[in-house]
DNA sequence: TCAGTATGGGTAG
DNA sequence: TACCCCTACTGAT
């Protein structure tokens, strides 16, 4: 269930198992098999997450690009007893006693160095790449009209958010998702930009989505909080607000279901 | 067994 | 905006 957190811990693992090895590649379900044949007995020089994308760089400038989409999944092994792989794995990775088995990705893919850069060009700032920052997020802000809502989806804006974080950072910064986007003040965006920064990283280490500390909402530091209470929004509709109370409300913005707080979004009171 | 659902994104109209 | 694709899982029948 992939956004950019999810995306950059994949990286480090297969970093971690792969990188600097010659990598068996195949593909069981058989929609890879020339691509995964180029790669295969390759030695893996590097891997790289750019928001929801990772890219695979092999000896002989061999590039693979994965994009989850909405149901792919990676499965790691580090044990040479391991499962067989589902009929549907697209591709299996292995080295020695690892192994990563891919399932259900939207893209699977080699591309040359020019398609890689280009689709890079195109990626809005990663708020995990260290040398990312608020201001080329901002600029790219002050160009879209419409609702902040929809365009932190846009991954030509920012790259890695999606559905849940978009919720959660609008809900910690108490911004109504109906704000034109061009019209956020600086610190609103500012703001967006610092919380997406430490969410994410918090993410990569814990490996889920976590926006709420118990002390954010008086409890002891240390209190075990229930699955369901471990984000302030997403999919919290119709739960009372941890915060104010009021029951959170669901819209729709960029055609997925928005969740959000009519009380600490509320406009006015942001003023 | 089938329908519904999901943290995504491309395309047609 | 609606529809489509991708897979795994859940609950209803």
């Amino acid at each position: 269930m992939p956004e950019g957190d999810t995306i950059h811990r994949h990286a480090r693992n297969h970093r971690d198992l792969f990188v600097g090895r010659n990598v068996a590649a195949s593909s069981p379900q058989g929609r890879f098999s020339a691509g995964a044949s180029h790669i295969n007995g390759k030695r893996l020089e590097a891997v790289e997450a750019v928001g929801k994308h990772l890219f695979y760089t092999f000896e002989k400038r061999l590039m693979l690009h994965v994009h989850l989409g909405l149901v792919g999944s990676f499965r790691t092994h580090r044990t040479i007893e391991r499962p067989a792989p589902s009929r549907g794995t697209r591709l299996v990775l292995s080295a020695g006693d690892a192994a990563a088995y891919l399932t259900g990705p939207m893209k699977c893919e080699l591309l040359d160095r020019i398609e890689v850069h280009r689709l890079k060009e195109w990626l809005g700032p990663d708020p995990l790449d260290p040398e990312a920052d608020v201001g080329e997020f901002a600029s790219n802000l002050a160009t879209r009209t419409g609702p902040i809502g929809a365009v932190l989806l846009d991954q030509d804006v920012i790259a890695g958010i999606g559905n849940v974080w978009r919720a959660e950072l609008l809900f910690l910064c108490h911004i109504d998702p109906d704000t034109p986007a061009n019209e956020l003040t600086s610190g609103q965006v500012d703001c967006l930009w610092t919380h997406a920064v430490t969410g994410l990283q918090h993410g990569v280490e814990v490996g889920q989505i976590e926006t709420v500390t118990p002390q954010a909402i008086g409890l002891p530091k240390g209190t075990q909080l229930r699955p369901s209470d471990k984000r302030y929004v997403y999919k919290r509709g119709g739960h009372g607000c941890l915060l104010c109370g009021a029951e959170i409300a669901v819209s729709r913005h960029g055609g997925r279901a928005l969740f959000y707080c009519p009380q600490c979004q509320d406009p006015l009171k942001a003023q």
